[in-house]
DNA sequence: AAAAATAGGGGTGACAACACCCCTATTTTT
DNA sequence: AAAAATAGGGGTGTTGTCACCCCTATTTTT
């Protein structure tokens, strides 16, 4: 049963987090603290296999190096058996190598930090010992999210209107075939599906429909 | 068709608020855009009825108030007709006033912003015209994420360990029963089931059961 | 002693999502 | 001219969630 606890004060950030985690393992249990004191609780009433920790909690200065560092100090202390990632929204390179001397194995920027990248940085932590993504601003198309849609029609929805220029929907249909183990056939009706629910609303679809 | 706008750069935050916003209306597109360059080309296209701002953008210093207000500035001169709320994660009650002036019409800090508290504040506007939450820090209890429980269960599960002390369960069935307009013998068996996957599992239950 | 709360099972119909199958036009590539 | 991609429909079985129904013990309150 592998365990995880991730610490960090925004509520929305933290489920999502935690989210993330979960994804990751088919059987596990997560938990969530707002403070380093309830972090410390737990950590001390039983162990974890990993430790999600954003610096920034609240009593200190999130803008002090010595304050970030208390927090992410004392977490590795009171659970040294455990794997920890640092995840924090202002990164910076001198700073992941502050925390991986005091034993941290991940750091991520929040900033870019997007849904499924936290497996791939597991992994890279199981091979390679440590795994750092510091933040960086690629977005060129905005997000849609549409109501109504299934989260399969959402998704494919996505991936289309984020595909570049020459690119054949035939080929986006074997991509998410492929990302999901199911048919192309299955990714393309979908993409149907919910064109014309899209279509039947009177929606104005964006570029690349 | 209600339209809203989230301009956020810390991907899974940006995501969150979009769910939250659109878990607020039936019907409804929710852009989000990474940067003020991108979010400015959507508002200069389309008309929207919402949009969120998270001042620390991508170029710009989190710190400095200047640069702060400049971000929110530009994004309610380039979309007059929209509502506006501000979602920092960090908030006082200073900034609040200030880009009240300018005319934001919310101002949300992230510490504390729960799951559902977005219908809250958009209620609190449309009423009051204006909605502050400023952070505050409440967890008393850790949340608590098991994989393999549907959602009811996982929510159920939510509540029992957030009771206090002396409440009893059928309390918690009914208030559960209450906001989900449900049975509250229905929401005893989520409950049931629940603790039956987990005990199953051979899991150690937080206090409260 | 009576009433309520708790622990622990059983089953059911409705509904949505999923993944797949089939079909016919029209347009664009090659 | 042939092949591929696109637009637009139809249907089907499986699975899981939801919301509800029923039942019996044991423990705790009142």
């Amino acid at each position: 049963m592998f365990r995880a606890l991730v610490v960090e004060d925004q509520n929305l950030m933290r489920l999502a987090l935690m989210e993330q985690i979960q994804a990751s393992f088919s059987d596990c249990v997560v938990l969530g603290a707002e403070t380093l004191e309830l972090a410390t609780r737990e950590l001390q009433n039983d162990d974890f296999d990993l430790v999600v920790i954003d610096p920034g909690l609240p009593g200190f200065d999130p803008t002090a190096q010595a304050d970030r560092l208390a927090v992410v100090d004392k977490i590795i202390e009171t659970s040294p058996s455990a794997i920890h990632v640092v995840v924090t929204g202002s990164d910076s390179s001198s700073e992941a190598d502050e925390f991986r001397r005091v034993g941290a194995a991940g750091y991520l920027g929040k900033t870019g930090l997007e849904p499924g990248v936290f497996a791939d940085v597991l992994e890279d932590i199981s091979t390679n010992g440590f795994s750092m993504r510091l933040s960086r601003v690629a977005m060129k198309i905005p997000d849609y999210r549409y109501s109504g849609l299934t989260p399969r029609e959402q998704e494919i929805i996505d991936m289309m209107t984020r595909r570049e220029r020459g690119m054949k929907r035939t080929q986006i249909y074997e991509l998410m075939a492929d990302r999901l183990a199911i048919d192309a056939g299955t990714a393309e009706r979908y993409y149907k599906q919910a064109r014309a629910k899209l279509m039947r609303r009177g929606h104005t679809l964006p570029k690349g429909l």
